[in-house]
DNA sequence: CCTCACTGATGTAGTGATACAACGAATGTA
DNA sequence: TACATTCGTTGTATCACTACATCAGTGAGG
């Protein structure tokens, strides 16, 4: 299957431009929050709602007192919030806050006009065809793991 | 332009989907580089031939003696060799060695292998459909710069 | 030849990420 | 009730990354 080689390749270019839009849409909160203190952020988001800490240590890959670690710089900038839970005291719930939240709006919404303005240099036609193709593509990919995302996670 | 904003939604999922697939590559790897490492090693791969210090440095957008530090973990790690210009012994010039070219070798094998895999659950229509959306969006999004993909460069 | 600018390395220092051990508090169970 | 488990935090330690100041060697120009 040649065909499958040429489209392959064609993906893999690709993939290097959209991480190239990734890494910008991230860079001017570099001097807010690190790599891995946004990758927290964008799981909270992601849930929707509040997180256990051991969930989240959990998702990504860490250990529970490294992710208390990351909560306390988290606290310190007001990018989230820790609340008991009233149901099992023992936990603590970690939350987004409102500026926490904006964080990740700015860093999405860089994305998405970064990428419409690429778009806006294709014809209709093509336009057409890149929706139809990366729709393909995302589904045949399925839904990224939480726990392949949390590596990075930008 | 409606239209534009669905492809470019389009766009984003298939963005996180092809970032999973990029953490996945390397993640086998994280034991041995790390990510800022490994970002130099994808410089040098990319040059193709010896980089200067003060050039690496700034590709990365770090300090100079930031990248010797740098420089000083991946020759340990024996993915880098350092030799002085013969034609101006001033400077520093890196490059990869074999184990460091196998590394990133391995890591883009490792891509597309599952961009692959992704692609091989498609019909022979879908994929000329990604092949041809893919190579339009690359051409449009233009060459990843170099100082972007420095960033992360995943 | 002498000065000046450049290059890379080192000394020093601070921050973040990470894990392991231990601890107290809360919960669950026998 | 007594014991075990779970959970989060804190103490401790290590490592990577980063920058600034400094220094020695090198090269270029007057």
């Amino acid at each position: 299957m040649p065909e499958l080689d040429t489209s392959a390749a064609a993906v893999l270019t690709a993939s290097r431009a959209l991480l190239a839009v990734v890494a910008r849409s991230i860079a001017p909160e570099l001097d807010r929050v690190t790599v891995p203190q946004f990758r927290v952020l964008v799981i909270l988001s992601t849930a929707g709602a509040p997180v256990r800490n051991r969930d989240l240590a959990d998702a990504l890959g860490v250990h529970p007192s490294t992710f208390t670690r990351n909560a306390d710089r988290l606290v310190s900038g007001g990018w989230v919030r820790r609340a008991e839970n009233p149901e099992n005291r023992r936990e603590t719930l970690v939350s987004l806050t409102a500026a926490g939240r904006r964080l990740v709006d700015r860093v999405t919404a860089r994305r998405r006009d970064e990428i419409r303005e690429v778009l806006a240099r294709l014809t209709p036609a093509q336009r057409r065809l890149v929706l139809e193709a990366m729709t393909a593509f995302a589904h045949a990919a399925g839904e990224p793991d939480v726990g392949d995302l949390a590596e990075f996670s930008l």
